[in-house]
DNA sequence: ATCAAGTCTGAAACTTGTTCTAGATTAACG
DNA sequence: CGTTAATCTAGAACAAGTTTCAGACTTGAT
């Protein structure tokens, strides 16, 4: 049995200077075009032009379109959960602050709302092959709800309310970019959803 | 002002006999294509092939891979409505209801997980050119609900936790094929959503 | 400084969704 | 029937994601 140091990535390479701005560069384009178009508008070939790297390099770094488009997102993300922790949200129950997080994420979206097709629309449509980077996300979007609600270490019942809340956001997400929900619909969907945690939360037990 | 009958559709035209089987043999190649190798194994050329019409002609009737797709969920979607609607769910509550429900279109999922995939992620990778489409599953989705629930008018809250409901089935359904989560996690992220229907219950919740 | 291994580039090729075209077939109507 | 408009067919052509390849460039180790 070979002791494994991590079940998730086999340990890539360091990457040197040159390399991570060529990975900076990519991102930063792939972001570009997606705030212009959407989806569509990040095409593989304009990416590697604007970047200033072969398209074949852009192929090396990231396997496809939706790898790329996923990678924005960790990105984006990672930079909103700093925004986030330094102005944490104010309600008062645990319910509300997730709440008033999620919609905090909204606003920024709704901000660039073609960015936020490109990486929605990658996430979901993802297949198999992209399910560590997937998944990675998914940890992060958690974490920030954890955050929000302020918890050390939640019950079982807990991380399944939030795992619900996370369906919940990017469905939600989905029908708003695709226009079949306005945004007050989706404040709405996320109030209702974050009412799942008053039910599991343990303070206040429920009879059983 | 023109009175107008439904603001959905212009009335399309009706469809000749030979119309209406060129159309019932494209969606078959579509679920068969799709049953075998999911959402990449439907090829625009292969499903006109299969099903004896041209490619200009698969698009006159479908005008994209995603629009065949999702005509394809309609159709199966209203064979499970009826078959669900012969055989009711049996639980107490009618979160038990819906959940029994729900997992029994789950099962149905697992005996084609291909023909899954590709419908489910047609679904969500529609963009705003099929949004009718995709609006009309959703009804149909919620049709299914509300009748597991077996209310007559319900609350605006109760609409909500619907929605709430069927964004949880989407989103874990993509996870599920995207191999993030297991079977049982699935079931627990639909019994939890389901709890807020008891949270939205009018009269007198609890007891069994 | 030199060599080997790995990386990057530019360009072409391949795949599959989508569009277009010219001609054949069908349907509706007088 | 014969005409006319709509529909269908076969096939080429186009678009964008992906793969491939030969040669130039970097990097790390000696």
């Amino acid at each position: 049995m070979p002791a494994e140091v991590s079940s998730a990535s086999p340990p890539s390479p360091p990457l040197t200077e040159r390399q991570e701005a060529r990975r900076r560069r990519i991102l930063h384009a792939s972001a570009q075009l997606a705030s212009r178009g959407g989806f569509d508008a990040v095409q593989m070939r304009e990416v590697a032009e604007s970047s200033q790297v072969a398209l074949g390099t852009l192929y090396r770094y990231f396997p496809s379109k939706v790898h790329l488009l996923v990678a924005t997102m960790q990105a984006q993300l990672e930079h909103m959960h700093g925004t986030l922790r330094k102005k944490p949200p104010q309600g008062a129950t645990a319910a509300e602050r997730v709440a008033e997080t999620l919609m905090r994420a909204f606003r920024a979206l709704q901000r660039e709302p073609h960015l936020a097709d490109a990486m929605v629309r990658a996430l979901t449509f993802a297949d198999r092959s992209v399910s560590p980077e997937v998944d990675q996300v998914s940890r992060q979007t958690t974490m920030i709800i954890l955050d929000a609600m302020g918890l050390e270490d939640p019950t079982p019942q807990q991380l399944s309310a939030v795992r619900v809340i996370e369906h919940t956001w990017h469905s939600a997400l989905i029908t708003w970019l695709s226009g079949r929900a306005s945004i007050a619909q989706v404040k709405i969907d996320i109030e209702t959803v974050c009412r799942l945690i008053d039910l599991t939360a343990p303070e206040e037990p429920r009879r059983r």
